[in-house]
DNA sequence: TTGAAAGCGCTAACAG
DNA sequence: CTGTTAGCGCTTTCAA
């Protein structure tokens, strides 16, 4: 069973090759008589244009990049979903790429979308040092958007969530309930700094002085959380209140939580950021800020999309915001 | 910037293109002192081959198309992070593809990857009428694995889990204990019948007699298995126990259960599919059959990897094994 | 408006 | 072992 190519369809419908390129592409003008027998014999042999070649000749086509740091992480599991829906309506793919916050692998898979000739790149960026390469794949011509994270660098098309506020009023909610020793656990990027940021914001617009005795870095996983939480919990006077920075995080605190009979919001309030199906179904249904994960992706691509089409357009900043979902565990509701 | 082709790297270290790909592709022989002037020329000049053009030529490479229903089940991320991390080591690329169990989008995406020259795809197909496309792509030349369904049909490599083991040991467990009227949801697809098939399996051979009113059909979502489980739960003589065919049914379930005042274990006993990070979490810590998923993703890649190299090899079945992880919602511990 | 011709960047046959 | 040559299938000037 040979391929049909172009020149299958041009024999068929009695035209050169360029008259087929034409009427598929749409572009200029062609014979409305001529136009229907190239369509005719299209579908007669169920020609499918090589996509391969196409991109050879055009440089660029129709193949988007995703650079996320894992999958498994359900955040993106949502976000790519708002992606890719899209993405299907442009008939746009995506090529898919875990990189683990590790920068070889972001280099890695940078150089091979370059190589791939990818038409733009949704990025997640990690840490400080991918900016350059960033800068450099893009001044090669390759679009990027910034998505969840977008450096603090300007020049580069951004959405992302109001992190800053959605951990401001999360932890502000707390402290109207009285809640004075708030704990936080956040990882080491930037989303993470900004929900501190949020978190050391509300302390400070309620007079409450920042005690560095409450404040655990983290990993990414739960089991990180889960040893941060024990550390945080060991202490003298432990915290009264505790927000997590990301779905996973207040999982593994959940877990040590439970481990150490302390109980949610009995002995302490929770707070996590995230919301997710099964947040309803915990142990202690949880209070969240929501974030508007599906539509993040969708902004993105759009985004993309547009300065793909028109690479001259202004950099854009997109934020979106959050919500704080009240549930149980926060304490201030009778369960 | 303009970008540097075969043809730079060739003039810079005098030699001819042919050389240099010959160096770059590592099949036949060439001279050590010109293979070393060509890295070095490579590394200078930071050249990377443009993959469309090597595709165009070698008619396929380095690509994979991926095709599931919906990234948002956790159990995707995890197998999708399994087949990345296998396709990661050779250097393949993976394209997402979301076909929410409809067969439209699937036969778009199966032309789109054709088109593409993918070299081969993994797909979680959905409808046997998925079939004959399916054959149609395999004759085209392109490896398929399936993964986690395989229709009933041969003639494909496949991998997946014994579902029907994994549903006989949990319903039997629940059995052992004493329950008698053991309710199912599952959704309409090979594993949930599968699943059912266990579930019969297990009344069968306890001697318990199968009662259709305590089985209920559903669709994908969270929503839909709590739908369900209102009804069965409504019914004259509701069920003792609940056994729910995957991660989201079950909290749907768990969350109809609640929402009606009936406690697991203690009403009701609840075993679901699929183990998750939060199960520990849930207001009962959740009794689940666990399946390898990142395992499974793993093995489709080096099953689909090993079909490429060598295409004559004949169709593999790999089937791996779950295992009942036993917490307190099948209401055998002590809470 | 259409066709002929050139060429995107690469690999593989074929000579040498 | 190496270079020359000929395309892979497509789009896009350039003439007609």
């Amino acid at each position: 069973m040979r391929k049909v190519t172009i020149q299958d369809v041009a024999q068929y419908a009695n035209v050169s090759r360029s008259t087929v390129s034409r009427v598929l592409n749409n572009n200029s003008s062609v014979d409305a008589e001529l136009a229907a027998r190239v369509m005719v014999a299209v579908r007669t042999l169920d020609y499918h244009p090589n996509r391969a070649a196409r991109r050879l000749r055009k440089q660029t086509e129709d193949v988007v990049g995703l650079l996320i740091s894992d999958i498994r992480n359900p955040f993106f599991g949502s976000v790519i979903r708002g992606i890719e829906d899209e993405a299907y309506k442009q008939h746009v793919n995506l090529v898919l790429c875990n990189t683990d916050e590790a920068s070889s692998k972001i280099q890695n898979y940078l150089q091979v979308m370059q190589a791939e000739r990818v038409s733009g790149l949704i990025v997640v960026p990690t840490h400080d040092d991918n900016h350059d390469i960033l800068r450099e794949v893009q001044a090669d011509g390759i679009p990027i958007v910034l998505i969840d994270r977008s450096l603090t660098y300007e020049s580069f098309d951004r959405v992302k969530v109001d992190n800053i506020n959605g951990a401001f009023h999360a932890v502000n909610h707390l402290l109207e309930h009285k809640y004075r020793r708030i704990g936080i656990i956040y990882p080491e990027v930037e989303t993470g700094y900004e929900r501190l940021q949020g978190y050391q914001k509300a302390l400070r617009s309620n007079g409450v002085e920042y005690d560095s005795s409450l404040v655990e870095v983290c990993g990414y996983t739960i089991d990180s959380s889960h040893e941060a939480t024990k550390r945080l919990m060991a202490q003298e006077s432990p915290p009264d209140a505790l927000f997590t920075a990301n779905n996973l995080l207040t999982l593994g605190a959940m877990r040590a939580l439970r481990m150490s009979n302390i109980r949610i919001p009995q002995d302490i309030a929770l707070i996590g950021f995230d919301d997710m199906p099964w947040a309803t179904e915990l142990y202690t249904p949880l209070t969240v800020v929501s974030q508007p994960t599906y539509e993040l992706g969708k902004q993105a691509f759009v985004t993309l999309y547009q300065r793909i089409k028109n690479p001259k357009m202004a950099y854009q900043s997109i934020f979106l915001t959050t919500s704080l979902i009240i549930r149980e565990s926060c304490g201030c509701l009778p369960s």
